[in-house]
DNA sequence: TCACCTTTGAAAGATATTTTCGGTTCGGTG
DNA sequence: CACCGAACCGAAAATATCTTTCAAAGGTGA
């Protein structure tokens, strides 16, 4: 029965110990130290190995040869593969929430990790079939308001921002005076979009009823499916919400489900008016290019 | 289209992207190389993978070293780790762009997934120093001011917003010329930083030079680290730079990793600050409170 | 077009690995 | 106790691999 070295994590160490009998001594001494420390021993070279243990290069080789590899080298090389393993072992060790004390690294990892987390749970909870109905209505719309306030203000302006890149006449409003005074100008065929954490944010909802009454087609994007926002709303989208920690403000999750749904949005419209859409975001990018200084080789 | 690419061999790939634009040819080569067979390249040896990319041992050394390594031999080592762990660890995930005919529902789930991956390759990509030593210019800035043009100015504001919830004096600046007059206002102990993708956008170096000039401690977020911008810049902050499709412009990625580093910056000023941060945190909390509607029907 | 700078690979130089080979140790034997 | 042979070991030579140098090729801007 005899084992393919190279995926086996812990084979290295049971490797040594049924090898030990049929190994010198000073063999058994570099053995020992490669099975004790497989990342330590990654990182020197035979010459190092072999001062380390007290030995010589041969006797390194030799111990290299007796494990089954055809020197050094490769033992080197498997070193290294399961050094990184162990490590990677044992990375999902951020589950807490941010401390007041944690080291930066922490902090770095544990944000990535919960706004991964965030996308994962919107992409999950976000209903395909009122998307594909926001984009039908977006890709028909003669023209497009965005209302949001505060974090989700620069949502909406994301999206505006991107609508118009693809040629679509899109607008977004975090002054709700004229939003409502915009959304009076809404009328069929036209297309409202309210984006809200809560779904209760006055200033928001205001607009998107009187668009509602005035006939336009409404999106709502919230957190909250069953919140005051969506009794004016045609479609609702769903973004994910995340418990909030006293480090880990609310807003900072949702704006992250929110600008996905916000894509999802963007690349649904994109694809149906790929005719225009498609040399649209070519012509501006190349209008911004002479912005840029150039530095390509 | 081009090629398929496997699941991105850990950060490698990340790297990879990010320092693409300032190899040379037949680096990328290499580095293309690498990162698309980090497992069948660790099996080579630098005459091997220089005939393997038709370029010269020289060059294999001058990426690798590019990369980050001292030479090829570490290079190699990282590279059997990465296929180790690659081996074991998860499902490759093969992903394949985002088409025009891809049902909605495969837009979502390519989308969420592109993003997740771009926030854990610019996690792995941070400097976590650089990110502490901006968070330390931060937290003892008499005021600080923020650049930022087109998506990246919503980054901007992102930042801002957050900074004055915490009590920080901070602006964010999208008018060129509107941010350099502020910026010459800029002394010692004030803090500066300039968002672009590109590095390139001389409407933001602009007030950034001109704040450097002036003493401040400038900050860059950039998705190239050696692009003029950098050059007046006592931090550098990169972000990770995912390919760009047709569909899915480049300014998707790097918004969604500017935002992290941003969130990394707030959560890094409010732990040092978390006397005044966390009542500052719920005062805003409690101000906003009655512009919801308490309907939860 | 020319001058200048960048990129590149061939080959020299430096390191690391493998092999060779002779000395040493140890156990057995006369 | 001296001797012998086999296994063990490491110094150093031989080889393979990696790194550096340098000059030619290729490109760029004036």
């Amino acid at each position: 029965m005899k084992e393919i070295f190279g995926s086996p994590g812990g084979s290295l160490a049971a490797k040594v110990r049924t090898l030990a009998p049929s190994m010198t001594r000073s063999m058994q001494r570099v053995a020992e130290a490669v099975a004790g420390d497989p990342a330590g021993c990654a990182a020197l070279t035979v010459t190092g190995l072999a001062e380390l243990t007290g030995t010589s290069e041969a006797t390194v080789v030799r111990t290299a040869r007796l494990l089954g590899y055809p020197g050094y080298r490769d033992l080197r090389l498997a070193l290294a593969g399961l050094a990184a393993q162990q490590q990677s072992g044992r990375a999902p060790a951020i589950t807490t929430d941010i401390a007041v004390d944690d080291p930066i690294a922490d902090v770095v990892a544990k944000l990535a990790y919960e706004e991964q987390q965030t996308l994962a749970d919107t992409a999950a909870g976000l209903d395909t079939a009122q998307l594909g109905a926001a984009v039908t209505a977006l890709v028909g719309a003669r023209r497009t308001d965005v209302y949001g306030i505060g974090a989700s203000g620069l949502v909406a302006q994301d999206l505006t921002q991107k609508l118009l890149r693809i040629g679509l006449i899109a607008h977004a409003h975090s002054d709700p005076h004229l939003a409502v005074t915009n959304a009076v100008q809404l009328r069929s065929g036209d297309v409202a979009i309210a984006i809200t954490h809560s779904g209760s944010t006055g200033d928001v909802i205001e607009p998107l009823r009187v668009a509602f009454e005035h006939g336009a087609t409404t999106v709502a994007i919230t957190g909250r499916p069953d919140s005051p926002v969506t009794q004016y709303a045609d479609h609702v989208l769903t973004t994910s919400t995340s418990r909030e920690t006293e480090l880990r403000p609310a807003a900072m999750s949702s704006r992250t489900s929110q600008l996905l749904v916000v894509d999802c949005l963007f690349v649904g419209v994109a694809q149906r008016t790929y005719e225009t859409a498609a040399p649209a975001l070519a012509a501006s990018y190349e209008a911004l290019a002479h912005r840029h200084r150039s530095t390509t080789r």
